[in-house]
DNA sequence: CGCCGAATTGACACGGTTCAATTGAGGTGG
DNA sequence: CCACCTCAATTGAACCGTGTCAATTCGGCG
């Protein structure tokens, strides 16, 4: 077993995960996504997961990803975390770039969606959870906006932090309660369009009010349902289980 | 010449420019639009643009419509604005429908998206542009994110203007400079995130420094660049012209 | 031990909201 | 033709959420 292979078959856990809960998968599917997956890379912190190639895109293996716009004083908005089982790929918004916010590790995702899109019959239940992670992933897009525009401070928290608990728990990362949590509050205050500061002092509000806990790079939520309450979190129906 | 077909052909003016924009069309692929245009709909203003059906899309031919999210306490946002020549369909988030913004003509879209679909090699020309379309889409809604979390409320507004000049300005509606102005200080504080009363204060500051005009349902900007870099706006290359 | 980035805290400034009242522009009925 | 109603736009004043600046503490790690 090469050293390659071995990170494969680790990285395969959140996207198998993550597709599973969108569809049944056969064995035979699950052995495409293992087979298909090449380019294993390795992404020191705040450094670019893209090169050119405008059409590349990569599955994130560990780690989380950033997609990110700088403006030209500097101020930077993260549109969107991609987490272990996410795909990420040239943003079409200029200045805009896909960055490592942790260490990552990432696959080139292309053989694998390029099979898929030739003969889409041959995997029907990858093509249908695919499509249902893409529904996903406009879902949660739509809700950012929400989030920025409408919600307060401790509000987008919390809102924030309930989307991700969900799309830990989805890709078989932590249970319904527990994530891991890599990033400082510099990263998440340009996540959520507040300063450092006052993002410091809301994390310490949701603590004080038992929302969640935090220590050792794990966040805890006792009560998701009341963190997705105080998110104001528009949920729908779960998944079809596999 | 029926009623429906008079609609009709006024319908297709800002698609076909929109599309035109993004690919050359043959004679025959702007036919196929015209042609495949069915169940015209009148809806007044407030009122829900889509039925129960799921994956119901609908062309709007005329006035504004909005993709729009109520909170449990009754804050909205809403998340994108649909010009004529855009498509409109049932978004995944919860809680959140298109309503006409304005009084709204619309189509039914499924039919010629459905052929399209069926035999993509008959229009190819219809194909790229839709696609390009859908990449322009999206790019505005992740500038919404941007405009949301990261800039003041001047420079959002600037910003929105700047966007919505241009794509006015594709569909063949206004030129460079100038726009309908239909919707209200209110529905637009809800597409800005802000209250209304800092809409109209943020209006008046940017007609005194003579970045808009304001007068007669019509919005000019006499200088659509001063405008555009007021709201940070960030600018690709102009699509490829037809 | 000493360094460095991250987290935390306090004081203050400011952008944006809220409340409340006024003005202006159609639209309708008497 | 005027009176009246309603909704949108506008204005003023007070309030408050969030940002900014600056200093301090904490926690690994060499």
């Amino acid at each position: 077993m090469t050293s390659t292979l071995k990170i494969g078959l680790q990285a395969v856990g959140p996207l198998e995960a993550k597709l599973s809960s969108f569809a049944r998968l056969g064995a035979d599917e699950i052995a495409l996504i293992r087979g298909r997956l090449t380019g294993p890379q390795a992404h020191p912190a705040r450094t670019e997961l893209l090169d050119g190639g405008n059409d590349e895109i990569r599955l994130v293996a560990s780690g989380w990803a950033g997609v990110s716009r700088v403006l030209a004083d500097g101020r930077r908005q993260i549109l969107r975390v991609a987490l272990p089982g996410d795909f990420v790929s040239h943003p079409p918004l200029i200045d805009t770039k896909v960055v490592a916010l942790t260490a990552v590790r990432s696959f080139d995702a292309k053989p694998l969606l390029n099979d898929l899109e030739r003969d889409p019959a041959s995997a029907p239940g990858m093509r249908e959870a695919l499509q249902r992670a893409q529904v996903d992933l406009q879902r949660d897009l739509l809700n950012q906006v929400v989030r920025l525009g409408s919600l307060t401070a401790y509000e987008r928290t919390a809102n924030l932090l309930a989307e991700l608990l969900r799309r830990h728990q989805r890709a078989g990362l932590g249970d319904s309660r527990r994530m891991p949590w890599p990033i400082t509050q510099e990263i998440l205050s340009d996540i959520l369009g507040l300063s450092i500061v006052h993002v410091n002092r809301v994390l310490q509000q949701l603590r004080r009010d038992k929302l969640i806990e935090l220590c050792a790079g794990v966040l805890a939520a006792p009560s998701p349902d009341r963190l997705a309450e105080a998110g104001m979190v528009a949920e729908g129906p779960p998944p079809r289980p596999a």
